[in-house]
DNA sequence: TTGAAAGCGCTAACAG
DNA sequence: CTGTTAGCGCTTTCAA
């Protein structure tokens, strides 16, 4: 039991020479019917696997990927590596996960184990793209690394939500009701989805002629923490917001609890915006308004653009963007009601 | 690039011989310092990475665990990977995730792509405990393997929720608030959560010497469109209950749906007992009774199990359970009013 | 069509 | 303290 049976077992009690249990194995033609047939009994009888691990020594392929995101609870990483993990599981990979919190530190030394133990390909995010050692990191890869709305300066391939758009609807749809004083929290300036967010923040007051006020404006983090401390510090100010657009994922439910927490109603003493959909958004009562997008989605078109990145086709399109849309609802009204 | 460097390549570059080098890079102690330096420079400056493949060749470990759950975007299980993850991966153990979505042939397919890559243990659920084929299947595998909330007849490490006394609190509160007629929807009698809500909703029935009105059990299946039916199904009846007891874990969204849909409004027309807590039930409106259990628990309480498992310790307990409470909310109401 | 043998990159046992 | 060498289980030439 322990152990587990080797080829050259099967070949043994088969009666034939290793090389041939192989090339039956493989599904190699060039194999007499009869032995084929043997080999294959001893097989299951026997309930041998063959070893992948001496196999990919050999090929120098592991049929291995490794996806490093931020933290696989958080909801949409979690539906972007369900996806992910549908596609290539049907094409014979098995997927490595593992989470680096945005620690740089952790994320250098995930790409080393990924590096070691081989895999095939990468798919990941990463904690700031202007960190020249993790840039530096990415680029010594050997394999394909596909970033997750991520979109750093250098050449790499890469998945993006269309955030700078999403946000502009969201933005002119509450500045339509009257709202002049929009806060927003959101990432920083170092990851993309930070700055594509305070892009189609001011675009949106651009375009109306209103003038942004920088201190509206609070890019810090995506830790709740952090956003915690920015809503308060927002909710503080002399001329308080009268609208609020939360642009990371998964703080809806510690800026609700906070709200409630200082006794402001929505969207009567404040109306807001969620970054992404969510049960909670959908089915609360109010219903938030939300920027909708997948990346279910992306974790289809990751597998696909991996898939043939491994293949050796030239990346038709190395920087595929995905659509992001406004979803208005009753966290949102008029200024001054 | 391409190919990565080899231990080969370090060991000429310093000057010495492949023992050597191997030595310094598993930090032997009999190595002369200064190669052992010469040796850590040129690793770093050709940025060497050892290949684990080869080096499980060579060891038989692989420091490789795979987890097959259903789903891993179900939140519970997300939250149970991600703690999983943070125990093993601190360990030095790399993680495989694949979904198994219940079905009895992927389940098989997934155990038998572990064993072939000879990971050194597995954490997972089964579609059905008194399945033969899985059953003996995971007999056969030569490494641990712990089922997450599963409890066959077999002799098996094991993590468990008390899902039982979980749902009998829940029931004796709704017995307590009038209830006569309560409905529940959970999974079927071949899994260890179907059948511990069962049991538990009956005990309390009968401690308060109230009959069954088997009727009202649907304990069919986890899947979403089942449960829709059972809902259905259950709110046609004759008798309607006015209580109901979602058993399964990520039923809330699709049963406030259709209760919105059927214009039902929670409490007055309808009590609600949630099986599991999320963002939706703590903070929507009306907030939703739930049994609060943790994944996240029972991720740590796995790693630490299978380490143990790993160093050959005998396993103190085979058996772990976790507690399930319950947290009335405003879903529940008197009966009648 | 089959068998024998080299070698993938590494570790560990054995010499020196 | 260091070098040499035998495999780990498999695939794949190369001969037969």
């Amino acid at each position: 039991m322990a152990g587990g049976k080797k080829i050259r077992d099967v070949a043994l009690a088969a009666g034939v020479s290793i090389g041939t249990a192989s090339r039956v194995l493989n599904g190699h033609t060039n194999v007499a019917p009869e032995i084929r047939d043997r080999v294959l009994a001893i097989v299951n009888s026997i309930g041998y696997r063959p070893n992948i691990i001496a196999r990919s020594m050999r090929s120098g392929r592991t049929k291995t990927i490794a996806v490093l995101v931020r933290d696989m609870s958080i909801p949409l990483f979690a539906e972007f590596l369900s996806a992910l993990e549908g596609s290539l599981s049907a094409q014979g990979y098995s997927i490595f996960v593992a989470a680096t919190h945005d620690d740089p530190e952790l994320e250098l030394k995930l790409l080393d184990t990924a590096q070691e133990r081989r895999v095939d390909g990468v798919i990941m995010t990463t904690a700031n793209e202007h960190d020249t050692a993790l840039t530096k990191r990415r680029a010594a890869m050997d394999v394909p690394v596909i970033l997750l709305d991520r979109d750093p300066p250098e050449d790499s391939l890469r998945l993006l939500v269309d955030h700078s758009s999403g946000i502009k609807l969201a933005t002119e749809s509450l500045i339509s009701l009257g709202h002049k004083d929009i806060g927003l929290i959101t990432g920083n300036e170092h990851v993309y989805p930070g700055r594509a967010r305070v892009e189609g923040y001011c675009l949106a007051l651009a375009e109306a002629g209103l003038s942004v006020r920088p201190e509206l404006i609070h890019a810090h983090s995506f830790d709740a923490a952090h956003a915690q401390a920015s809503l308060v510090s927002l909710l503080e100010l002399q001329n308080r917001p009268s609208a609020l657009i939360i642009g990371s994922s998964s703080l809806l439910p510690a800026v609700l609890r906070t709200l409630a927490r200082l006794g402001l109603k929505v969207p009567s003493d404040i109306s807001l915006v969620a970054g992404s959909d969510s049960d909670l958004a959908e089915l609360g009562n109010p219903q938030i308004s939300v920027l909708q997008w997948s990346y279910r989605d992306l974790g289809t078109v990751a597998a696909t653009l991996l898939l043939a990145a491994l293949n050796g086709e030239p990346a038709a399109l190395s920087r595929h963007v995905s659509p992001s849309t406004y979803i208005p609802r009753s966290s949102c009204a008029p200024f001054g009601t």
